[in-house]
DNA sequence: GCCTTGGGTTCAGAAAGTGAACGCAAGACT
DNA sequence: AGTCTTGCGTTCACTTTCTGAACCCAAGGC
């Protein structure tokens, strides 16, 4: 199963945000890396957890290696040799990226069910995004911001 | 155009990133978002700046429109009424979504071409997304997080 | 009345997604 | 040794979605 063309071409553009969104911007993606962010590692956890189809599960765990996100090893189970994604580097900071949609989600789609509660391992305290001038300190949204170099599409 | 089968299953699960998910995992919902932070608003605008397809560009703000990410409003141009799709509330406070995006495009995919450029209006400086502990201030990554009610899926 | 413009809808063919069935290597069982 | 199970896929036939090109229609202008 090939990559899918358009993404291809949304992917080439010279683009901070269309180059991220050629590769997160699948559902699939995005509930895998969920998985990922709360431990599970091997093919059938995923398989399971998701109710993804096998074969599309192994062309976007493929993806995300490809990319760099995950990496595939072996391992050795208390029984036998395994294989499991693990995220890199690269992978784990992403966890801005979900976490901005979980305090999105939260606020405006969880309306019939309790939010995630996410903690801070230290402290017990709740993991905040802020959006922050690195000149001023000030907090900003986006009608704070203005662009500069634009709209490379 | 129907929405796609499976976005329908993921948003209905209880989790505070599946239903984002569901809405915004999709390369052309993610792209047109930019595109309206770039300040675009008609139809005509997006089509030709993004090169999609009008049937898919029409069924994508519309799905925006319904989920109250996007209005959709008549109003005077100089020389007759036209249509315009504006961001929301909801949709403004997707911007941390999109710079979370673009931060870590910036960092891992952006090696051929320099990085946006995107100031603070008042002050001129660059913002940057924090994910940090509301209780005791610290800056958190992935690995200082720890999921309590967990795992939905 | 006819033309242009904005904002779509409607095709038919191409690509991607789907679940079920099959493949295959490494240990375990007998 | 041969068979069984488990993990991790690939293949297949079928459905759904995407694509670009063609068409539609209302509001203003000529």
């Amino acid at each position: 199963m090939l990559a899918p063309m358009r993404a291809a071409e949304i992917a080439e553009q010279r683009c901070s945000i269309a180059r991220p969104a050629a590769l997160l911007g699948d559902r699939w993606i995005l509930v895998i890396l969920r998985q990922a962010f709360n431990g599970i590692k091997r093919f059938e956890d995923f398989q399971e957890s998701l109710g993804i189809s096998r074969s599309l599960l192994s062309d976007r765990l493929g993806r995300l290696v490809e990319a760099g996100v995950l990496r595939r090893e072996p391992y050795k189970d208390s029984v036998r040799t395994r294989d499991r994604y693990r995220l890199t580097e690269m992978g784990l900071d992403l966890y801005p990226v979900l976490m901005a949609l979980r305090q999105w989600g939260d606020r405006y789609l969880a309306n019939d069910f309790p939010p995630a509660d996410i903690r801070h391992r230290d402290c017990g305290g709740e993991p905040t995004l802020e959006l922050r001038c690195s000149k001023c300190g000030e907090e900003m949204g986006a009608r704070d911001a203005e662009v500069r170099s634009p709209i490379p599409a």
